[in-house]
DNA sequence: CAGAAAAATGTAAATTTATTTCATAATGAT
DNA sequence: ATCATTATGAAATAAATTTACATTTTTCTG
């Protein structure tokens, strides 16, 4: 698809002007893009119907369609990247960088989801008697963060960040019950020992956490999302903002699963907000 | 950057006639940037000039060159719109949507937020003597989150989520304490009385929240975050991940401004987790 | 609401750019 | 070495884009 890299790779079926022109346009791909065919002929040294010949020998239809191709291809090739903070970075840059590395990790993560796992786990939750929101430290946040959304659904739901708390929860669960865990190492002990105590209890248990931990051996379901380790500054970043938008997701499922009705129903749970709220007109 | 969000940014500034070039670009790009300037001319009802002169108005060279900022405003995994979710949206489509539409907000949150106060933010958070992070509701999860971060780095950190603990710890502070209040509305009035409490108090008062609004006014500083209002389903989805993002940044610049040494503890930090983990070798 | 000024749009010509045709040169196989 | 094949370029042609200018439409002013 790239057609930078398919220049790379052809590289030797071309035969010699051919090779000049590739070498004009590997060099500077930018420059060229904003060239007309005569002024990359003349760059090259050879003679324009050869910088058409080489275009159409790509695939394309002729030269502008190639500048289009390799625009697409210098566009692809700098998607958002994980881009390191520096220690000497200004707040320009580490703001520049962590925006990008964040987005770069959602797109990561987004490939990684199964939606069929997603499904399912929707179809869980909207059956659950009552659900249950389990994290420590960052992922903490996150079951903070779920219990607020699924609270306005009307259903039970609990969410502890107190190791005690969780496992006297999990004891106390019975069938019917889903568990949500999230960790994105999986491998919190005091975690994994309460998915175990919520499965002997014949709840459901859903981890949000990563493939083949221990964790996740323990789970029903596991919703797994690859995000590249937040090794910068021994914070975790990425990965809870994937859980949290993995959260967006399976509630924004629960709720088309109820239907019109339920959503109408959302609209006075916010609306029932407004007398804490001071008027737009105040402003 | 991208072409096609400034098309549609800037759809009340064009003329009628540039208007339908448009509307006809933004139906589908794709097979714009195959069209030639009569095609598209055609396809618009309007004249080729005035195709030409639309593209000027954008900032590019001609149509030939607009073309190109449009096949690479295609190519680039950025979403150009911010899809909404749909009742009958099957499971991959109302991820795909809820993924894309987060990254999008997250693209127009960079762009809105100005390096400046983030610098003077980071300034004064790094010379405080207490920091605390007040929210309520969705914004609630952003200050726990915050909490968790700034606690790993040593300084005293309180958090709230709970009206009179906000205001009797608004009541308590001093100069030289930082309060970061975070509200995406900027508009809860608890919130803005916490401020003025606060203010009162001779604290800094940094404000997460909309530009303009009565939390705004009352406080020091204000970090706004422009985002999509997320209407779809009355639930806060795009402006807290946004804001957690921002977390990220404030906390990424306190490390830096801190130096070296200090990150080392960070990850001594890190490192005491490790008893309470499974190792690796475990799995 | 007339009428002038400004802005928007279109027509047609000019220019630029890309492509085709065909002649010539290079390459390679026998 | 010679013929066939392939590669290349000059010039002609075709296509596309841009410019210059005329016409229409809109907006403002009195």
């Amino acid at each position: 698809m790239n057609i930078l890299e398919k220049i790379a790779n052809e590289l030797d079926t071309f035969s010699k002007s051919e090779r000049k022109v590739a070498e004009v346009i590997m060099a500077s791909p930018n420059t060229v893009i904003h060239a007309s065919i005569a002024a990359l002929a003349k760059q090259a040294n050879i003679s324009e119907p050869t910088v058409n010949r080489f275009c159409r020998r790509l695939d394309t239809k002729g030269y502008p369609d190639f500048k289009l191709h390799l625009a697409q291809s210098l566009a692809n090739g700098t998607p958002y990247v994980n881009r390191h903070v520096d220690e000497n970075d200004t707040a320009d840059e580490y703001t520049a960088k962590i925006f990008e590395s964040t987005m770069a990790n959602l797109e990561m993560a987004r490939k990684s989801l199964d939606t069929n796992t997603i499904n399912r786990s929707v179809d869980l939750l909207t059956q659950a008697n009552k659900i249950s929101f389990f994290g420590l430290g960052a992922s903490a946040v996150v079951a903070h963060d779920a219990q607020n959304k699924f609270f306005r659904f009307n259903v039970p739901v609990v969410y502890f960040d107190d190791i005690l708390m969780q496992r006297m929860s999990a004891i106390n669960s019975r069938q019917g019950d889903v568990v949500v865990l999230i960790s994105h190492t999986g491998r919190t002990k005091s975690l994994v020992e309460v998915a175990t105590l919520a499965k002997e209890n014949d709840a459901t248990v859903i981890g949000i956490t990563s493939e083949g931990t221990p964790l996740a051996k323990e789970c029903s379901i596991v919703l797994s999302l690859d995000v590249a380790e937040d090794t910068d500054l021994y914070m975790p970043m990425a990965s809870r903002i994937a859980q949290l938008v993995l959260i967006d997701i399976l509630a924004t499922g629960f709720t088309l699963r109820r239907g019109t009705k339920f959503r109408d129903n959302l609209k006075k749970v916010k609306d029932s907000l407004r007398s804490s709220r001071f008027d737009r007109k105040d402003v």
